[in-house]
RNA sequence: GGUCCGAUGGCCGAGUGGCUAGGCUCAGCUCUGCAAAAGCUGCUACAGCGGUUCGAAUCCGCUUCGGACCUCCA
């Protein structure tokens, strides 16, 4: 196994990553609440998960990945006082609730599927546990720390704290919490302005509720990961991540949560948070006005953006980066990475092609390439440095093309491990023009038509007919066919 | 106000006590009928000011600027 180091938020130190129980490892990360498109900040923390997920089961570890999708009691505005999101917008909307959550969650899935994020091992849902969210509300009460006001049931952070650290993840400090607390004037039937809801009652016009032992309500938002997370995953398990936005207070509840009912005091042994996706240096928020839609920025039909971009040339720019620095978003790094993204993936093409020579290239050594590729995702899955050596290998792959330097059969086939394993399997990126190439079929009347022309113009080239072989070779640029003449002849590529 | 993080070349973005990150852009060269592609070469940066050290972009302090969280957010 992989000597594999993680940058473990909870120690703020980067970690060698130990299973609990290997080779198996259990992973939990937050979902969307699906009461609208995800923009594409969501997708870059779904994203780095995906990588996280991709290199352990690369590696040789047998993951369970836990990702919920939360579809009640995640409220608008103040977290204990607002109303739920999801029966906001059906009310809005004039639906039922479920049909709110039906609709958001295919489009949650759309998006993965276009940017190539895989599905998970499990993906409950807060609604398909209630009654598991209930009996942890049972639990967390019958040990003293929570308290149950009108139907309403509490946490008690300040009760909780006195036997148990509170705000270890987040580095928050119970009192410096409550000098900056706003005043709730009073109105709310908290004891302490820090308790967080487990339960809320709700009245006949609230649509999703439940029966519980305190009456028809719902439950609190953080509950639902806690309560979900052990249910798969145990009450101990290794990986829990999430956006860096949710570290307080969400995740912060959740822990104090499960140590509340199960009294185990180390719940998650590695917690990582993805960082923020930015345009013009601020966090790509629904609230900002500055989020983008995976749509809007495939079509490129958005102010901010000079044009469209493909997934995969998204997924690159993110990789690029690495998960827990901040990104910026900019039409001038697209461009960029569309064009680095286009080098790499043609020159995996040209690999396929590579004819071998008899002997070894001592100046090039395949195994310190691939050592290279290990060491950097071992290294908190740095993919930038990844991405780095990947193009070592392109300069490889080009030279051999041209002739300029020799590979024998063992090198190529080294380097074809490597970037199917390391391009492909771990980050993700497939050849999106191979694949139309194959939808295409190959070899149908245009593939024909085009292969005449190109000999066509071959043949004017040779009687020194240059203005015939430019026309044809613009005609055909101009209907997006590239030809290019190389070392062994004429060659096209459709865009 | 509190807590924390960041400031890297024209752009994006790694790194973190001495050794080339990488991609994109730009300039030159090789190849080529021309172009494209590819290869080579160059532009050699670490916010500012002090300090520690044989040596700092990397450690420490201060200053300036930016950001995140503290309320919902991936």
């Amino acid at each position: 196994m992989q000597p594999l180091q993680i940058q473990n938020s909870l120690t703020g130190k980067k970690e060698v990553f130990e299973a609990l129980n290997p080779p198996n490892v259990g992973m939990y990360v937050c979902g969307p609440t699906v009461y609208s498109n995800v923009h594409l900040g969501n997708v870059r923390t779904f994203l780095s998960f995906d990588i996280i997920y991709r290199y352990l089961e690369f590696i040789g570890y047998k993951v369970r990945y836990v990702r919920n999708i939360t579809d009640v009691g995640h409220l608008v505005g103040d977290a204990d006082e607002g109303e739920d999101k999801i029966g906001k917008m059906a009310r809005l909307q004039k639906v039922e609730p479920m049909e709110i959550v039906q609709k958001y969650t295919n489009d949650f899935h759309d998006v993965m599927r276009v940017f190539n994020i895989l599905s998970p091992s499990i993906e409950p849902t807060a609604t398909g546990h209630i009654i598991e969210q209930i009996t942890a509300i049972e639990k967390i009460l019958d040990n003293d720390y929570a308290y149950e006001v009108n139907g309403n049931v509490y946490f008690s952070v300040r009760r909780f704290s006195d036997d148990y650290p509170y705000g270890e993840l987040s580095g928050r400090k119970i009192d410096e919490l409550l000098s900056n607390t706003r005043d709730l004037d009073g109105q709310s039937e908290k004891r302490d302005p820090l308790d967080f809801a487990l339960w809320k009652k709700a009245d006949e016009t609230h649509l999703m509720q439940w029966p519980s032992p305190w009456g028809m309500g719902f439950p609190g938002w953080h509950l639902e990961c806690s309560v979900m997370s052990t249910k798969y995953l145990g009450n101990r398990f290794d990986i829990h991540g999430g956006g860096m936005d949710l570290k307080f207070p969400h995740h912060e509840c959740e822990i104090a949560q499960n140590v509340a009912a199960n009294k185990v005091e180390k719940t998650v042994n590695y917690w990582i948070h993805g960082n923020m996706l930015t345009v013009n240096g601020r966090k790509m928020a629904k609230s900002e006005g500055n989020g983008f839609t995976p749509e809007e920025l495939i079509t490129g039909n958005h102010k901010l953006l000079e044009r469209g971009y493909s997934p995969m040339t998204v997924r690159f720019f993110m990789l690029m980066g690495h998960y827990g620095s901040t990104l910026d978003f900019s039409n001038d790094a697209l461009i960029a990475a569309e064009k680095g993204l286009t080098k790499l993936t043609k020159a995996v093409e040209t690999l396929q092609k590579l004819t071998p020579t008899e002997k070894e290239n001592k100046n090039i050594s395949v195994s310190d390439l691939s050592d290279k590729c290990y060491a950097a995702m071992n290294d908190d899955f740095n993919t930038p440095v990844l991405i780095a050596s990947l193009f070592e290998g392109v300069k490889w792959i080009n030279s051999a093309s041209d002739g300029r330097i020799e590979l024998n059969q063992d090198q190529i086939d080294g380097l074809k491990t490597i970037y199917t394993g390391f391009l492909g399997n771990v980050l993700g990126l497939e050849n999106e023009d191979l694949n139309t190439e194959k939808s295409s079929g190959g070899e149908d009347l245009a593939t024909n038509l085009l292969d005449l022309l190109v000999e066509l113009r071959t043949d004017a080239k040779a009687n020194k007919d240059y203005a015939g072989a430019d026309r044809i070779r613009n005609t055909l640029s101009d209907l997006g066919v590239n030809v290019t003449d190389g070392k062994d002849g004429s060659s096209w590529s459709h865009e």
